[in-house]
DNA sequence: TCGGGATTCACCCACCCGGGTGAGACCGAT
DNA sequence: ATCGGTCTCACCCGGGTGGGTGAATCCCGA
């Protein structure tokens, strides 16, 4: 029975770097890479990975988007998130996604072997520097249940994210403007902001549009 | 006579992949490694280095600005500037700077040792897939004068990313919020957007915020 | 069956925003 | 020394935005 870790990112550098760390990690038998959220939901049924480490920021499918499928179709899916920064918003909205862990691109190559190993025993992680950042925060507040955005408040942060008025918004929608309007003021409550241009900067951050 | 290449990115797994895919050119006989661009100005003198390979994106002094002080100081400094996406504004933007080349972050092993072995040999050089980027687009509009942010504008767009009104970004700024609006006016003429919703969502994708 | 969430729409209102215009000061380059 | 670019500030104005409130429908789960 072998080992294998499945590497997602769409960058080529970092797609080795990373299999130079990883093929370095002592039980894992065998390194494959993809280049896309979409290439890793079409190989994992066939290949059958032991862990999939997967970069947040991805053109197309991003890493959260790709998280949240790959799990829901496969709950025994194991996602160790990269994330660049560490944001804490980012890191929320990754085990929201289905995520076991995240680590840092910026790990040690011990840090990364424990990780790896760690998560291949079935064991949930967090990369200590990012533990300590969310145990200053006393609570994880957006992982409230009344933090998540329905569909169409995430269709009206989409068009927000595009410029898109309240008024061009509702003619896409074929919603009246007020209603448009109600749904971001409560969009913008569950995001804790005042301002479009607020939501728009956390949607990125947080992945929720690209 | 040792040919050394100097490796800048902020994130280790990416120098180490760089330094897997960099040692193999023939010709290199020295890695080293730097974390910032800071760290790049201030062992630049000491190592002098034959080629800097440097991230644009970093924090603390961005790979475009340590480029600019580093050629600024070493005119015969050659920096290769790497992409994450191909922007025909940070290319721009990079080769305004000093730089003698950029790569794309997802470059295969052979174009990054041709790429490597034209700037030691004192070629300029662009990336394939971008060069016919910019064929494409008859007239590089991007790299008009008039295009590029200024460090003011980015400053406002960078409060604008973190929600702040124009009013906060002024105080933050020592500004009134009348020039704070200016220069909101003139940054969103040359993103070519309406309103700052929009401005953000530019603002990430091109990378300029984060 | 009742409550709660999601969705839809409406009205009011204060305020910030975006656009136009003009203008003075500074600085580097020609 | 003149020109262009940047930075600074001011005034005016119209319209979109954000917040408060109320209410109807639908559906799902308790």
């Amino acid at each position: 029975m072998t080992t294998t870790v499945l590497i997602c990112d769409d960058h080529r550098i970092v797609r080795e770097g990373l299999r130079q760390f990883v093929a370095g990690v002592p039980g894992v038998d065998r390194v494959d890479t993809a280049a896309s959220g979409e290439e890793v939901l079409a190989r994992y049924p066939h290949e059958k990975p032991d862990l999939v480490l997967m970069d947040v920021r991805m053109p197309g499918l991003g890493g959260l988007e790709a998280t949240r499928r790959l799990v829901n179709e496969h709950p025994d899916a194991k996602v160790i998130m990269l994330t660049a920064a560490d944001d804490r918003d980012q890191v929320a909205a990754a085990v929201s996604h289905g995520a076991r862990g995240y680590l840092l691109k910026d790990v040690s190559h011990e840090e990364l072997c424990a990780a790896v190993a760690h998560a291949l025993q079935g064991a949930d992680l967090v990369e200590p520097s990012l533990r300590r950042a969310l145990a200053g925060q006393q609570a994880v507040r957006s992982a409230a249940p009344g933090t998540q955005l329905t569909e169409r408040e995430l269709q009206v942060l989409t068009g927000m994210s595009q410029g898109k008025s309240n008024n061009q918004i509702g003619k896409d929608l074929y919603l009246s403007e007020d209603t448009v309007k109600t749904h971001a003021r409560r969009l913008f409550r569950k995001l804790g902001v005042n301002d479009r241009a607020q939501a728009v900067a956390l949607g990125f951050r947080r992945g929720l549009v690209s």
